[in-house]
DNA sequence: GGATGGATTGGCT
DNA sequence: GCCAATCCATCCA
């Protein structure tokens, strides 16, 4: 976005800054993400961050962590911000957040969509405006919505509890892109009473590739 | 040990 | 718009 500006991978340290303030920065941030094709030959995709939203621990309903549930399954969002937390939610999708703020302050960040960037294999940076690429590349097109983010980029609860780095093959770069973000409503939470209606979702505004029930309730 | 329901998606009416 | 898919964490007996 701004050829200017070097390329910063985000330590594990930048997850602890307040949850509202990660979700909001983190739209416009790269999702690095390395896998291994069917011969074994290892590649990098990077994903626009374009949509988050903010689960802000013991006093937010929607949150897995309101009222200090503490259980096996969210135990690690009682860690310091910077490691994943990544359950199976409706049997089918998992679900892609970053623990965020300090310890025992049990908060974080779901990741709801983005879009391809670049490709990296063998060193040589394959951009989204290369036809060619975009056309090999159609399994990662439709990155709009946080099942779907997760499946694409081959994300499972393998990775739940690791750190946010590239040793994981799963961390955030930024490349100072800076996009206009909106507030809006989180999604699927009807059940979290007045908290359905918080502002705490962030979304690039106006951006193409937001998730499709964030289009509807638009 | 059994019941419940979900931070979603895609297919069908 | 409606609904099944499909696992498993969580809660209650």
């Amino acid at each position: 976005m701004n050829s200017s500006h070097a390329v910063q991978i985000l330590p594990p340290e930048w997850f602890t800054l307040p949850t509202c303030v990660v979700a909001s920065d983190m739209v416009g941030k790269l999702l690095c993400r390395t896998m291994s094709d069917a011969d074994g030959n290892l590649y990098t995709v990077k994903i626009r961050v374009v949509e988050t939203e903010a689960y802000i621990g013991l006093d937010d309903p929607a949150c897995h962590t309101h009222a200090g549930t503490r259980t096996k399954r969210t135990e690690v969002m009682y860690e310091a911000g910077g490691i994943f937390y990544i359950y199976l939610t409706y049997g089918v999708h998992h679900m892609l957040n970053v623990v965020t703020s300090r310890a025992e302050s049990p908060e974080s960040v779901l990741i709801r969509a983005g879009f391809f960037d670049e490709c990296i294999v063998s060193n040589a940076i394959l951009k989204n405006n290369q036809p060619e690429l975009v056309a090999s590349m159609t399994h990662h097109k439709n990155l709009a919505g946080p099942g779907k983010l997760t499946n694409r980029l081959n994300i499972t609860r393998d990775l739940n509890q690791l750190p946010v780095a590239p040793d994981t093959g799963l961390w955030f770069e930024d490349d100072g892109c800076s996009p206009p973000v909106q507030l809006r409503p989180r999604i699927g939470i009807d059940y979290a009473g007045d908290a359905k209606d918080w502002l705490l979702r962030y979304v690039w505004a106006g951006h193409k590739s937001l998730s499709k029930l964030s289009c509807h309730n638009h």
